[in-house]
DNA sequence: CGTGTCTGCCC
DNA sequence: ATTCTGC
DNA sequence: GCAGAATGGGCAGACACG
């Protein structure tokens, strides 16, 4: 942290015009992430460049990296740049005159090297740790980290976040960089809780609201006024060429009084011939650039849960509810093609464990797809929790109004469709919550059975034991 | 022009 | 996405 | 409790190679 914070001091004072590079590249990345710009330098290359710069041959590191060597991530780059260093130091001590600023000495260090690879130092939290720290110490006060990260999730864009902070500061930053239609806000995530029970203790005397977490692809649908849409996934990647289906989807089906939106929501493969969901691993085989409406095989039909922005008013300081009446009132649903998300608020645990039970039920519904063993491997997460309250440290951040004055907290119940083969192993984990919950129910049941009959089943079915514990196997 | 490799992103 | 670990 | 790092399966797209 230290040295990042002194890094970076050094950099605006010496060469301020590298601080953005270098900015870019302590985040991991080189533009912001909806501009779909990439390195394009993962661990194959970085092997090369240990290879190379250590004089050892290619298949040897392969080998010793899938065997008990195993080289990780960190190490891999440190290695590679420390010996891309050594090599540099010996053959090309001397620099150009033109080289004015260390990121130019890299640029050369780059160019004259066959392999080049950037060290990714940390990752972008870190940076933006480091980054908020250093101006809390600068301006000797803590608020200034939270404003810088805040000021992140709504507007994910280093060009601009670093010239305002240059030239107008950090206490101007909600005003200098706030949230624009346009440009992807970092999601609400949902986070694991153990069982009902634990979310109901953690939520005690307060009201919650459940819905169902389906099974495909997040998106963030922005609506322009001048009726332009742009999709972004999870990761603020732009997706926008992926879906023309879903951006005729809600251009036709946002009501006539809305204007503009920031629609959050996940897109799931659905055969309209069946009328049935289908596996996410049909909606991945979609091709990804410049798709055609006329190209499309696999349907989507949107799930629509939050609504984030209206007719030009930023509804991020509502809480749910009110975001929520916003998003059924502003759009038609059409079945198999725009549904809002099942969903209901209460306090009552009967009530919630209804909704629960008629996720599980949806399985029937929906069809098989491939094991996922990992899915499986006996972890006790049965529901996914989403609170304002506890989420909106990682979330939304708190400043710009998430946390509910009434409690009101988004209770993500894990719903939807996985479903069992004939032979009655696990085939398929559409809603990974509810597979895991039934997981755990089985395992109850099998516990309670073994320990009952502990004496008479003194054989040991070790087939039924494992299979019946572990399905992913 | 196919095939295999690599990367990054979806979950 | 899940899981583990260290703070 | 939280953040970080390591982990898995699967896919399209970019690219190099023969």
């Amino acid at each position: 942290m230290e040295v990042v914070c002194n890094l970076l001091r050094t950099v605006i004072h010496a060469t301020p015009d590298d601080l953005l590079p270098v900015v870019y590249l302590f985040s991991c990345c080189i533009a912001p992430p909806h501009e779909g710009l990439e390195f394009g330098i993962g661990e194959s290359t970085v092997l090369e460049v240990v290879a190379d710069a250590y004089g050892i041959a290619l298949d040897r590191i392969k080998e010793w990296n899938k065997k008990d060597l195993q080289i990780q991530c960190a190490e891999q780059t440190l290695l590679a740049a420390l010996g891309q260093a050594a090599m540099y130091n010996e053959e090309d001590s001397k620099l150009p005159p033109e080289v004015q600023s260390p990121l130019e000495e890299v640029s050369h260090l780059i160019e004259i090297s066959e392999k080049c690879v950037i060290a990714r130092i940390s990752s972008s939290d870190s940076f933006l740790q480091g980054w908020s720290t250093m101006l809390a110490i600068k301006v000797g006060h803590g608020e200034a980290a939270d404003i810088v990260k805040q000021a992140y999730s709504v507007f994910p864009d280093f060009d601009k976040i670093v010239s305002a902070l240059l030239t107008d500061g950090v206490w101007l930053l909600p005003k200098t960089c706030k949230f624009t239609l346009g440009v992807p806000v970092h999601p609400m995530l949902a986070k694991p809780i153990n069982c009902v029970s634990d979310a109901l203790t953690k939520f005690k005397g307060i009201e919650i609201t459940c819905e169902y977490k389906y099974d495909g692809e997040r998106a963030q649908i922005h609506y322009l006024e001048n009726g332009l849409v742009e999709i972004y996934s999870r990761k603020s990647e732009r997706i926008t060429g992926k879906f023309p289906d879903v951006v005729a989807a809600v251009s036709r089906l946002k009501k006539i009084i809305v204007s503009s939106f920031v629609l959050d929501c996940e897109l799931v493969a659905y055969d309209r011939a069946m009328h049935k969901i289908l596996i996410l691993q049909e909606l991945s085989t979609r091709a990804r650039k410049d798709v055609g409406t006329s190209d499309i095989e696999v349907n989507v039909c949107i799930f629509a849960f939050d609504l984030l922005y209206l007719n030009g008013q930023t509804l991020l300081q509502e809480n749910l509810i009110i975001r929520r009446e916003h998003l059924y009132a502003s759009f038609e649903e059409e079945s198999e093609f725009l549904q809002f998300a099942t969903s209901i608020t209460s306090n009552d645990a009967e009530e919630i464990q209804k909704l629960f039970d008629k996720a599980v039920g949806a399985r029937q519904s929906i069809d098989i797809m491939q094991k996922k063993p990992n899915l499986m491997s006996g972890s006790k997460t049965v529901f996914e929790v989403k609170a304002s309250d506890l989420t909106c440290s990682s979330e939304y951040p708190a400043a710009i109004g998430l946390v509910n004055p009434d409690k009101l907290l988004t209770f993500i119940v894990g719903g939807g469709d996985f479903t069992f083969s004939i032979k009655g192993s696990l085939r398929g984990a559409r809603l990974v919550a509810v597979a895991k919950m039934y997981k755990a129910q089985e395992q109850r049941k099998e516990s309670n059975k073994q320990s009952n009959m502990t004496n008479e089943d003194k054989d040991g079915d070790e087939d039924a034991d494992k299979g019946d514990h572990r399905l992913s196997r």
